[in-house]
DNA sequence: CATGAATGAGTATTCATTCAT
DNA sequence: TATGAATGAATACTCATTCAT
């Protein structure tokens, strides 16, 4: 079965961390073993092994694939016109539906790993970065429009909602009840001076 | 009727959760051995495991005094009479100082932990619930006195405040640039409606 | 079953050493699993590990016990008042009996280790110095004595004899016809120049 | 028939023997793995299990064919008229220059085998009776052209010669200090008596 | 014949927990 | 109660070998 497609490479790799991640959010990390995933991705261990090196390296590839994923949505929200609109599609994301997503369960796992683990600790640090400056620049323009006002400081209100972000999804995954309509709703009453006097 | 006096096996208890807090925030739950934390505690392991049943109870003891403390943190900052002191004074609790507190990394965790485990999970949903309540009276007694706008709904404005307390934590514990007082500054801000024009 | 007495953690390192001896004799070092050991030794996996850190760890134990006893075999042929003698008794130690003894067997397996692995390299190049210096003073002696013709360098002649000493371990290993006692006997009669007209 | 000629396999056959022969020479037989294997010789797995059924049949054939070219040293050795020149062939051969040559690591490597595995064990037991034949024929050659005393068990003496080309390949192999011309020529004197007053 | 992806048995090692002293 | 040696299930990872293409 020699000599195959980087597609096949790359169609291979998906199964295996799509089945690791199914793992890894049903069981944790660490009680996921990797006889668990080859089980679910229906792959022996040697062929795992010759994907992925370590099972730490299926993680990493993981969070990479998170950061990648974040970003992309980030861009796309990025294109919406009313900065609190975008602000919205965000946390919808982030904590959207009333069943956590796989990958964001997984998420949650990452950052109890990153304290220990350099590589997964840079890539969170990314992650986090990226929603703070595209929070920024959304503010920033509707700071430009007069839908925020100047007094504002735009760095410290983004860090803020990336907290806010961040927040619901730790709140989501150990089922808080969190009404995110509601939440988003308040942060752009907030936000826009519409709920001041 | 025991041999020893409570007070004796209190403070065995406590001596046994600090050190397992200090080697859990150094290497996490899984990393951390009861070995490791019986060399901390300088005690044997059958000592140790003649005050907890087993490693998890320790994890879960160790949860349980996390939502004590910060039922009184809780308490304590609901006696101000600022509710944006008190709401400083909160998120100086969970993010503050430069350097992250031993408990803190150990309550990220948790989290971790909390979607496997019932026990840390519903002790989880029982904190956040602390802080939205009590955020959410902070946010009525503030409209109330005119402070915060009555058009605000108070229980998703404490959601989105109890957010940023837990959205904090966490981008603290991977190391995020992140100015708490700047945060506050804003929440408080926009909160009063200080910014609006 | 605490506190244990140094006697006895010596006990039960000679027994684990014992078993591994036995079975890497039998197996071969690499055949020879850690299971294998601790069924031989009676002991649980935990216990072994208890007294060695690795299996390689064990490897270096035996080979350390085994550059000791021929130490002691060198100083106890060193005794002899004729040089000839105390050869005869070194090599009777190394290739005696028609039985290969179990260390002797578990001595070849480290040679071919010994290229691999520094710890082991070092400990079997001390040890054939060993063999090389005693042997060189009891040439040295003799030729004092008259017994071995000054004309012969004695280092060589001791690098001589310490190759038939490991040459006599390297074919009893494989079980090559070899006649112990009449190559002592020519080793004499040639060194002391008895066959000589 | 075969669809490829038998000089084609020859080959092939010897660029694995070669590349099999370089990396057991550099980690052992164990260590070395058929992918080491496979990698040095620019062959992939298919191909050298077309060639060898498995990585025992390859040890098996380096043995065979150092067997042989053991035979052809020794008859190489033989047609020397000088006794004593023929042996310092021999010697030179096993142990010759400063550097240990690759298969003489792999020879070793294959006496820890040879305990547990018949086949290399047997041809191990004919080799070194090769050495110990030429040897003898060598001895008593020398005998009967008063070279060498008849006082001496030829047997006997060609059983320590033979010790000392393979001791002197096992101590060349963890790098022991020694003089293989110094060894030869004690030798000489020993056995021609000119050491003798 | 060649390729190299897939297989899966095999192995060293760790660590929570027990229990004899 | 305290001790720490012993237990052994659990787990990540390796590598010789096979076989579909």
């Amino acid at each position: 079965m020699p000599r195959v497609s980087e597609e096949y490479v790359k169609d291979k790799k998906r199964l295996v961390l799509d089945a690791a991640a199914a793992c890894f959010a049903a069981k944790g990390f660490h009680a996921a073993t990797v006889d668990d995933i080859c089980r679910q991705a229906r792959l022996s261990k040697g062929a795992v092994y010759g994907y992925f090196g370590s099972k730490e390296d299926i993680i990493a590839a993981l969070k990479v694939e998170s950061v990648q994923r974040d970003a992309a949505v980030v861009r796309a929200a990025m294109q919406r016109r009313e900065p609190d609109q975008a602000f919205e599609a965000m946390l919808d994301w982030v904590a959207g539906g009333t069943e956590m997503d796989e990958r964001r369960l997984t998420d949650i796992q990452s950052w109890a790993v990153a304290m220990q683990n350099q590589r997964i600790g840079d890539a969170q640090k990314v992650e986090s970065q990226l929603w703070v400056d595209a929070l920024d620049l959304l503010v920033q323009e509707s700071q430009k429009r007069g839908a925020i006002t100047d007094r504002l400081d735009s760095a410290a209100v983004a860090q803020m909602l990336a907290c806010v972000v961040y927040g619901a999804m730790a709140m989501k995954s150990w089922g808080a009840d969190l009404n995110t309509r509601a939440v988003t709703a308040a942060a752009r009453a907030l936000l826009t001076g519409t709920a001041s006097a």
